[in-house]
DNA sequence: ATTTCAATCAAACGTTCGTTTGAATCAAAC
DNA sequence: GTTTGATTCAAACGAACGTTTGATTGAAAT
C-alpha cells in the first residue's frame, strides 16, 4: 500500500519538529529534509501539510487514548467505585509513561500535545477524535460518582484542570531538559507531585455558592 | 514623540489578532487592515513584527503583575504569614479580573497569555520582563512560609500548576464564548471554582518520598 | 521483453510573507 | 514663505511558503 519507511520517517520527522517549533514553524521543506525524502513526499503520502499533521496526532494520542481506556478498566473490574486517587493516577499515569520510555519522545509527545492543544487554528486543533471524548466522558462518570456532591460544572472544570497540570509540567520538562537528557528523575517525581496535588484539589468540597 | 492613535490602534489590533490567531498565524498586513493603518506602519512605530509583539505582551503583563504585587503588599500588610486560600486569591485574582473587567478583552488576554507561553518559537516567548520574575519570587517565599514542609522544588511544581489552572481555563472560557458575550457568569463561577481547587491542591501535604 | 504501477525526483507554480524604499503629506518653527 | 521633522503612503523587494507537474525509477506481473 505504501513504501515500508518514507512514509512513517515522515511521520516521525513532523513529530519531532511539529513539536519543537509548533504547526505554522515547520516548513514541509523542513519536515522532508530531515526524513531524507523529497518535497514532494508529504503531498504524495499524505496529501497535504494540515492531513499530515492530523495523522502525525493520530499516532501520537491513541495509545495515550488507550492506556486511558485500559486503565479505567483495570481499575472498576477491582471495585465500581474507585477512589479519586487512584481515577487520577489511572488518568495521568499514560501521560508520565510515554516520557520515560523512549529516549525523550515522551516529553516531546507532550509538548507536541500543548502545541497542538495551544495552536489557535482550527485547522489545527480540529482533529480531536470521538475516541478522546469517549474516554473523558467515562472519566467524568467515574469522578462524579466519586464525588457525588460535585456540581457537573464544578468537576468539569476540576476534570480541565487534570489535563492543564499535567500537560503544562511536562511542557516545562521538556523546555528545561536538553536535547539528549530529559532528566527522567524529574519526570518520575512531577509524577507523584501530579498526583499528590490532583488527588487534593479533585477531593476539595465543592464552593460553595 | 508618537503619534496619539495610529501606534495604539495597531496594538490593539495585533493583541486581539494575536490572541486569535497566534503570532505567526496572523500577518503584518491583517494587523495594519484591523488598525486602519498602512503596512509600513508596523515598521515605523516598532521596528518589526516581532518587536511589535514584544510591546504587546509588554502592555497586557504589566497591569497584572502590578496588580498580583500589590495584592501581596496588601495582604503582608495585615499580616506577615497570609493563608494559603489568600495568596492564591492574591495571585489568580488579576488574571481573572482582567476579564470581567472589559468587554471580552479579559478572556482574550488570558488568550494572549496562553497563545505566548504556549509558542514554542523562543522569539515569542522571551518577552519575560524582570518584573514578572520578581513577583513569582515574592509569592514563592510567601507560599514556602504558609508551606514549610514542601520541598523548594514540590513548591515549585505546584506553583506552576497555579498559573497552568487559571490560563488554561481561561483560554477554554474564550473559545466557548461567543465574540461578543463572554458569559461572566461562568467567569465569575470559575473564579471560586479555582480558588477552592488551587487552595487545596497547595494545602496537600507534600509527597512522601 | 514488455507492461504496469506505485514511488521518487527535480523543477517550477502562484501566493503570501516581513521588510524596505522614496516620494508625498502636513502641522509647527523659523 | 520657507524649512524642518515626524508621519503616512503606494509600491516594490527578495525570500519562503504549500502545492503541483511531468519525467524517471525499479521491481513485480504478464
Amino acid at each position: 500500500m505504501a513504501s515500508p519507511d518514507t512514509r512513517t520517517q515522515l511521520l516521525d520527522a513532523a513529530e519531532h519538529l511539529f513539536a519543537e517549533r509548533g504547526y505554522r514553524g515547520t516548513s514541509v521543506r523542513a519536515i522532508t529534509d530531515l526524513a531524507g525524502a523529497n518535497l514532494a513526499a508529504v503531498g504524495y503520502h499524505f496529501g497535504s501539510k494540515a492531513e499530515l499533521m492530523s495523522a502525525v496526532a493520530r499516532r501520537v494520542v491513541e495509545p495515550i487514548n488507550a492506556a486511558q481506556c485500559a486503565g479505567l478498566d483495570r481499575l472498576l473490574a477491582r471495585t465500581p467505585d474507585p477512589a479519586v486517587a487512584d481515577l487520577v493516577e489511572a488518568f495521568t499515569g499514560p501521560l508520565f509513561d510515554e516520557m520515560q520510555a523512549g529516549d525523550e519522545g515522551g516529553a516531546r509527545t507532550s509538548r507536541l500535545i500543548v502545541t497542538i492543544l495551544g495552536d489557535p487554528a482550527e485547522e489545527v486543533r480540529s482533529w480531536t477524535g470521538p475516541a478522546e471524548d469517549t474516554v473523558r466522558e467515562r472519566y467524568l462518570a467515574a469522578f462524579g460518582r466519586a464525588l457525588p456532591d460535585l456540581s457537573p460544572e464544578e468537576l468539569r472544570f476540576r476534570m480541565r484542570g487534570i489535563l492543564a497540570v499535567t500537560a503544562v509540567d511536562r511542557v516545562e520538562v521538556y523546555q528545561q531538559s536538553s536535547p539528549t537528557c530529559p532528566s527522567p528523575v524529574a519526570g518520575e517525581a512531577a509524577r507523584h507531585w501530579a498526583i499528590t496535588f490532583l488527588t487534593a484539589a479533585l477531593s476539595a468540597p465543592p464552593t460553595r455558592t
